[in-house]
DNA sequence: CGAGCGATTCGC
DNA sequence: CGAATCGCTCGG
């Protein structure tokens, strides 16, 4: 059985959301939801930077009923919906009123592949959870998680690292998915995922 | 109060 | 390549 330790809440909190973004890849992601334990490691994020960065939900600095969120203390999650279909899953870092968040694009599965398989209707594990919606399905992920706190293992979603789970990834870093209406902050460099892994978005 | 629009996915 | 599909945002 996998040994997963809670990552603490300082873990959002110390750097920027770029930096967080790399760290949070080859993490652990664990939920508990409708009786049914999933188990997945995060394989690629992309930053987003309220402040400065045109792409995000909270540029400039815009605090509505959907981005509050946003704006509370790092270590919480940030789910939405997009396209009015799917639920995107973001980890929300830094200090109150500093609305950054990392989404979360792609996870391996680990453990509840069938959960994963019949929530997706698919039995095709590498299409399973590579891309942003596509892991929210198969994880359960829905907005009644949105502003959970994810250094709680007692949550229904939280993140760990594994005991003993080596780090040394090689990492890719490049532009986001998806960002054009971002003009210039389309070009930012703020998507990181794992050399090789076959469980990235968009290969 | 309503038009317009997505941090996507799937199927044709 | 276009449809699906709806909450959110903003303008009037």
């Amino acid at each position: 059985m996998l040994n997963i330790k809670a990552l603490p809440q300082s873990f959002y909190l110390e750097g920027d959301v770029v930096d967080i973004s790399k760290k949070l890849l080859g993490k652990i992601i664990v939920t508990d939801i409708d009786a049914e334990t999933t188990i997945s490691r995060i394989v690629e994020t992309e930053a987003y930077n309220g402040s400065m960065d045109k792409a995000c939900h909270a540029y400039p600095n815009r605090k509505t009923p959907r981005t509050e969120v946003m704006f509370k203390e790092g270590g919480r999650s940030y789910v939405y919906l997009c396209y009015g279909i799917h639920y995107l899953f973001n980890i929300v870092t830094n200090k109150e009123n500093e609305p950054n968040a990392v989404l979360i694009r792609a996870v391996e599965p680990l453990r509840g592949l069938d959960i994963m398989e019949n929530r997706r209707k698919i039995h095709n594990r590498i299409n399973l959870t590579n891309g942003p919606g596509k892991l929210a399905g198969a994880l359960g992920i829905t907005r009644n998680l949105n502003d959970i706190t994810l250094y709680d293992s007692n949550s229904s979603i939280w993140l760990g690292v594994e005991e003993g789970g080596g780090q040394d990834l090689e990492i890719i870093q490049t532009t986001r998915v998806g960002v054009d209406y971002a003009e210039e902050d389309a070009l930012l460099c703020w998507r990181f995922y794992i050399k090789d892994n076959p469980y990235v978005s968009r290969k």
